[in-house]
RNA sequence: GCGGAUGUGGUGAAAUUGGUAGACACGCCAGACUUAGGAUCUGGUGCCGUAAGGUGUGGAGGUUCAAGUCCUCUCAUCCGCACCA
């Protein structure tokens, strides 16, 4: 195709002024012409798939990938537009590049729709993708086809279910009963990430806490390291994404003890309890314990309402506490007395027990030493419920003052043995103290919760687990896998489909062969995202036989993804969990390095009038409209020029209509160039001043271009530097200066608005300039600078000097050319900026 | 409350990292060509002022010959986390 190109945009070149309405039909007809022959040509010549040859230097260029939902929006656009850009620019500059694209294909979505309107959510699923890659194809997206994955496919999931065995077989995953987020509204169950605001992360339902069995990763037990890796990413990681990893990790050190109840109370709870243990960050505080408290939850609490320990008011009150959203539980402090006493480790003095509503179960034991003089919530609640409040830490050369919680550090007073220290030396000591006497020790916590995995729904991997009467959990042979999903099936939005389903769940028992059942959960979606990116490491060729081989991923994975872009939204889910499922693949010896994503770019979001683009708003754009209207080079276009990929971009319609007449004419004037299969050589000292001039734009351009798939990422001033150097072209007529400048700004622009590029680049340069381009010095040279003069600081005029002149001859040039500002004044200093400004400090 | 950012024309944004603020684009104004057409081309456009000039990067100080950039304080907005013991 290319060659024989009747050129569009040419309706209106030619026709212009002429025929206004047909104009403007042919022109869009042409552009569309031109876009999809391009798209076939790419297709045709397998232009993207990467190269098995792993001598050649690599780039792994990935996007987020989506979930098919049926149609792209902008913000995917954005996405993907940005790593094309990087996968385009790297196959120029010569490397073998990775850049796939698959499907996120499980999830609740294709079973509401199910449950809405009677579709299945295979067929729901599979039929988005066939749109979605119709519409990426119309994108121009360079992607690798072959390498185009669904997770939701067979394959996908054996490989899967296989990890899972292996992880279970480590210990890393485990089965366990616990108090689990739960919505009303989906019927499932939600990881502590998913509840955003004690609410659902997907339908905003309020969260309910529901007991029951659930399979959990241990997470927790990479927390260290999840945290202590952080600083492998700083440079290439955004900070606030660190900051957000660190913060969730929520790593915290301190003391954790046993309070023991007196005997009095002991004989209360049927000597069934000796204590509870307690954490704390602050152990130079523990002489001013004057109360414990204890989460409604807490199995001390359970037991004395199980066993009518409690008059019933207390116990009304400790069920609503239990009950209370999580955002009514935070509005007030509540609590109710136990009526029980513990010891203090110390002093040996009773200390009464309270239920408090901002003690959390899920936090270190769900118990609290309190310390209402050092610590804000603890005195709210002494405050309120009349508790007494001991000062011990008092600030460094003041007085204490009982009148406010003082939660600085400080010195320790009424302390015992710890007095005078301060608040640092005296955690230290304590700690000690309490190890020495074997009644405490130093513990780390962090609020980071091991990663509850199962999903009582449909729609997602089962997980591969039989339960025996016999064994108890036994797992599926990995030979046997798939344990794929059964296709006929009822979706209500009830329950479980899998328990529901007649057949599906009754099995044989892989080790003892008698009747079985199957798990019926299955696995959160976010299980599927945390390892794809290594699947696309996968030779297509060896799909079925093997995950991915650890040759492949050595190669594809070193240093991590080169560039991985997506949005801010997964900072914390999706990230962790790839982090740390790359952690559990080094330990399970099938990868060696620690980190999965060298360089991390996180978009922002695309705006129409100022607020999130959302169908609820109903301020969307459609891409297809877009596409369809001017092309996906303007849609590029605008998306790359409008603001930096890390910044929020507004949809401004003038602004696109404004990248379509920018493409327009940057294809018109290529008539400017003439046809050549090499750059022209230039006698750069034989041309004129614009000439000259509009040289050095076109290679300031192409060095702009350098830094900011490295460093920047701001596209826009690259794109704004092929602009300056258009209009500079523009301003000179020398067809050597023309055809060269083509050559070199349809190269950079190619990873921008590709169609347009290799349209030209066929039609002069038989496709020749589309790779690195060399950078010539000789255009930077200038005959003579321009030198800006300022008087204190205040520009006033320029002066032009030989780039050569001395700083005396520059100084006297200055002074003549800014003497109406000298008049009558006294010049006590000259400074002289090389290349820049002189600057003259003068005084009356 | 804690943490992370961001504040520059009418708008989106630039500024080689301390050196002539506002590149590039949108919008607007004027003009040209015209079957006045929401096309194309040319010129102008931070603000005040006819001009000379003054003034200007959220605000107030400071360092410096020179500050959007560095320091101190402060205000505003956005995002994340949040009773984490």
């Amino acid at each position: 195709m290319g060659h024989k190109t009747f050129g569009f945009f040419r309706k209106t070149r030619l026709y212009g002024s002429q025929n206004n309405f047909t104009g403007s039909f042919n022109l869009e007809y042409n552009v569309k012409t031109m876009e999809k022959s391009w798209q076939e040509y790419w297709a045709k010549k397998r232009s993207f798939e990467p190269s098995e040859d792993f001598l050649k230097e690599k780039k792994y260029i990935l996007s987020m990938f989506p979930f098919p939902s049926g149609r792209l929006h902008m913000g995917h656009v954005r996405n993907y537009t940005l790593s094309d850009a990087f996968a385009r620019y790297y196959r120029q500059q010569g490397f073998n590049v990775l850049h796939p694209i698959g499907f996120d294909s499980f999830g609740m979505p294709a079973e509401n729709a199910a449950i809405k309107n009677g579709s299945h959510p295979k067929k729901w699923t599979y039929d988005n993708i066939d749109y979605m890659k119709g519409e990426f194809k119309s994108l121009g997206f360079s992607f690798s086809k072959e390498r185009e994955l669904a997770t939701s496919d067979e394959l996908y999931t054996k490989f899967e279910q296989g990890f899972i065995i292996d992880m279970y077989e480590k210990g890393l995953l485990y089965r366990k009963k616990g108090f689990l987020n739960w919505c009303p509204s989906c019927h499932t169950v939600l990881a502590n990430e998913q509840v955003i605001d004690g609410s659902c992360w997907r339908c905003d339902s309020d969260v309910v806490k529901k007991d029951m069995n659930q399979y959990y990763f241990k997470i927790t037990q990479y927390g260290d390291e999840l945290l202590s890796d952080l600083h492998k990413l700083e440079g290439g990681w955004p900070k606030q994404v660190l900051t957000m990893q660190e913060n969730w990790i929520g790593k915290s050190n301190g003391l954790e003890f046993k309070l023991s109840f007196d005997e009095k109370s002991q004989e209360r709870l049927d000597s069934k309890f000796e204590g509870f243990s307690v954490f704390t960050t602050r152990p130079d505080t523990i002489y001013g314990v004057s109360y414990a408290a204890l989460a409604p939850e807490h199995e001390i609490v359970s037991y004395m309402i199980e066993n009518s320990l409690l008059d019933s008011d207390t116990i009304h009150k400790i069920k609503e506490m239990k009950n209370a959203s999580s955002i009514d539980r935070q509005k007030e402090k509540s609590g109710v007395a136990l009526n029980l006493h513990v010891v203090h480790p110390l002093t040996k003095k009773h200390v009464p027990i309270w239920v408090a509503n901002f003690v959390l179960m899920d936090y270190g034991s769900g118990a609290v030493m309190a310390v209402p003089a050092h610590d804000e919530r603890d005195f709210d609640f002494a405050k309120k419920y009349d508790l007494p409040i001991r000062g011990v830490i008092k600030p460094f050369g003041e007085e204490f003052s009982a009148d406010k919680p003082f939660t600085d550090v400080g010195e320790l007073f009424d302390s015992e043995m710890f007095n005078g220290l301060n608040s640092k030396e005296a955690q230290a000591k304590i700690i000690e103290h309490f190890e020495d006497k074997k009644i405490g020790k130093k513990t780390t916590n962090f609020k980071l919760k091991d990663w509850g995995v199962s999903r009582q729904r449909y729609w997602g991997a089962p997980i591969p687990f039989v339960h025996c009467h016999d064994c108890g959990i036994v797992m599926e042979k990995k030979e046997n896998l798939p344990i794929a999903l059964p296709e006929d099936i009822v979706i209500t939005g009830e329950g479980n489909p899998l328990d529901h389903h007649p057949s599906w769940k009754h099995c044989k028992c892989p080790k003892c062969g008698i009747d079985a059942l199957r798990e019926t959960d299955t696995m959160d979606t976010f299980v599927e995202s945390s390892w794809y990116f290594l699947r696309f490491c996968a030779s297509p060729k060896n799909w079925e036989k093997e995950a991915f081989s650890k040759e492949q991923i050595k190669y594809w994975m070193h240093q991590g993804v080169d560039h991985y872009i997506g949005g801010i939204e997964h900072a914390i889910l999706h990230l962790l969990y790839a982090r740390f499922f790359t952690k559990v693949f080094r330990d399970l010896g099938y990868l060696e390095f620690d980190e999965p994503f060298g360089r991390l770019l996180t978009q922002g979001m695309v705006l129409k009038d100022g607020a999130k683009m959302s169908k609820s708003k109903g301020n969307t754009v459609d891409p297809d409209a877009i596409i369809e209207k001017y092309g996906a080079d303007t849609a590029r276009l605008f998306i790359l020029f409008a603001a930096p990929p890390t910044q929020e971009l507004e949809w401004n319609d003038n602004a696109v209509e404004g990248a379509y007449k920018f493409i327009k004419r940057f294809y018109e004037r290529s008539a400017n160039a003439y046809k050549t299969d090499k750059i022209p050589f230039i006698e750069h000292a034989k041309l004129n001043k614009e000439e000259k001039f509009a040289r050095k734009k076109v290679y300031e351009a192409l060095v702009r271009a350098e830094d900011v798939y490295t460093e920047k990422y701001t596209f826009n001033t690259m794109i704004a530097g092929v602009m300056e150097a258009m209009n500079a072209l523009n301003l000179q007529s020398n067809s050597d200066v023309w055809s060269e400048g083509y050559w070199i700004l349809t190269s950079i622009m190619e990873p921008v608005i590709p169609h347009t590029c290799w349209e030209i680049s066929s039609q002069k340069f038989s496709l020749a300039n589309l790779v690195q381009q060399k950078v010539i010095d000789e255009v930077f040279v200038e005959n003579t600078l321009i030198l800006g003069v300022s008087i204190n600081g205040k520009a006033r005029v320029e002066i032009e000097v030989a780039p050569d002149a001395s700083n005396d001859v520059i100084i006297a040039m200055a002074k003549e050319s800014a003497s109406r500002w000298l008049e009558g004044k006294i010049i006590i200093k000259e400074i002289v900026v090389p290349k820049k400004l002189v600057n003259l400090v003068v005084k009356d």
